[in-house]
DNA sequence: TCTAACTGATCGGATACATCGATGGACCGC
DNA sequence: GCGGTCCATCGATGTATCCGATCAGTTAGA
């Protein structure tokens, strides 16, 4: 056949895609702009295709080089996991590892689990990115992260999962609130009070609403919150009733309010923490080996 | 992070393991012995960890250096995959495909499509590889292919599929075998017959069966065939009766014998002919082009 | 229209790197 | 122990990469 594009011209490229701009991206990669310059000449020659079209002021990309670059992105993802992995073989959980968490699991794991993790493993790197399970997993499927710690059930193709624990749903109010006297309430009592929830896209929403039986509700702006601190501040001030991950509350999220919990009817609805990553990654042993200590290291004692 | 591996060593690298022989590997890529050894020094350096133990005479990849050559050598399909695809841009077709094809379709197929292929586009450089649909499917999974004909249905996940067109199955015994006179002979009376078939690990075993409605077949190594000429021959020779893809059929498979074809009962068994290729490859469009390339060539006139 | 600012392309020189041929050293079979 | 095979190493050489400086084209404002 005939030459390959380099991996550093790969690497300039996706600079140059990510700031499409020749100085920033040059600078951003610790290049100057002319070995920028000529390095994107080169790897066009060797593809035989214009990847950038530069006769505006302002630098685009071709539709083939949009598609290049996505790639380029994936194979020097792969490359990466390559050399970490062999690099894992002397010392597990030593280089680099970028792991994506979602906001209702991050601060009731991450401030148990890291300090110990640092301190088992000294030479481990670990990126942290926290959004929305949605974005984590596709940021996975293109190599922008490693693994990801998110809560099931969620459609996963492509990737692989560890279950590190089961997060059961509790029922939240105010202390005073009827719900919270008599006998364990039912779905249908539930459902009758104004449900708060945290706002679409949240994991937790959709894993709240499966517990308690509802599928389709009531959709107000008004009453849905942008993280679980909010949703309790607004139960603490009597719009509503909610559903919380037991985690946080034995975490401590209800500190200093008059909310009061109690566990749900039925056999205890949960939500499953797992690690995610990439299918067929080289690294899953070492993936597996991070699951394993995160599952030891954030037990609620 | 830190630094990436060449592709170039990581091509080394995979000749090395190919041939188990750094002189050899070296000659075959055409470098000189002192450099690949250079060369996979370094890449040892930079993965930190020994792929190849050369301690005994002979050279054996480690455990993890096993691991890296696989990922290795789709990292390098991939990059390949790349290139082509931008050069594909300009001008589909013409670049180099590496393309499989199981034995009872190629005899059928490729010298009425072929020649016209190679007219219409003259610069595409298809290669040709021909084997049972499993090692086909598992080539093209590690990169070792980039599409390849076969027939469906067959359990192909991770590998899209074009389907060219249906090949119906049709009953051929000798011209004077009871079968081939009164109406059409239903199942049953099929496998009365002694039906031979081909060896165990042809799809066309398989897909003849369930034409007929088989699926646990006595077993008889002295009749089954290792290709369907060697197929023909023993009903021939009058050792039974056997089911043969039409399109076999009507480019002469028979000629020469004395055997007789006919319709099977039912809604016209069939086995499909489809192109497949790795799912998330950048050359999707250049194969569904080649997929309709063949299916307006291999039709039978 | 002219100018100043900014963009990416290009050039020449320095440096790093891959590659080569030759040689060294370990290991084996005879 | 001797010749043969194998991989590692060394020094030389050519090539690819990168940098700093400069050029050329575009834009916005004076």
């Amino acid at each position: 056949m005939d030459r390959l594009p380099t991996l550093r011209q790969l690497q300039h490229f996706i600079a140059l895609s990510e700031h499409l701009h020749f100085g920033r991206a040059a600078s951003a990669i610790h290049v100057t702009q002319s070995t920028l310059s000529a390095s994107l000449k080169e790897l066009e020659a060797i593809l035989g295709a214009p990847l950038v079209d530069r006769t505006k002021r302002s630098v685009v990309l071709t539709p083939i080089g949009h598609e290049i670059a996505g790639r380029a992105r994936l194979l020097l993802a792969e490359a990466e996991d390559l050399t970490q992995a062999a690099k894992a073989v002397r010392a597990p959980l030593s280089g680099a590892i970028r792991l994506g968490v979602i906001p209702t699991v991050a601060p009731f794991v991450l401030p148990y689990v890291l300090p110990q993790l640092r301190r088992r493993y000294p030479s481990l790197l670990l990126f942290l990115v926290e959004d929305l399970t949605e974005r984590l997993v596709t940021s996975l499927r293109d190599g922008a992260l490693d693994a990801a710690l998110i809560a099931l059930p969620f459609d996963t193709p492509g990737l692989e999962t560890a279950t590190l624990f089961n997060d059961p749903f509790v029922l939240a109010a105010r202390a005073d609130h009827p719900l919270m006297a008599g006998k364990t309430p039912s779905d249908e009592a539930v459902q009758a009070e104004r449900l708060l929830l945290l706002r679409d896209g949240h994991c937790m929403r959709d894993h709240a609403l499966s517990a308690c039986g509802v599928h389709a509700p009531r959709h107000d702006d008004a009453f849905e919150a942008t993280s679980l601190m909010t949703l309790v501040q607004m139960v603490d001030n009597g719009l509503g009733v909610t559903l919380l991950p037991q985690m946080a509350v034995a975490r401590g999220l209800l500190k200093g309010t008059n909310l009061a919990t109690r566990p749900l009817s039925g056999d205890a609805p949960a939500r499953e923490i797992a690690l995610v990553w990439r299918k067929g990654t080289l690294r899953r042993a070492e993936f597996e080996l991070l699951g394993r200590e995160f599952k030891a290291l954030a037990k609620i004692k």
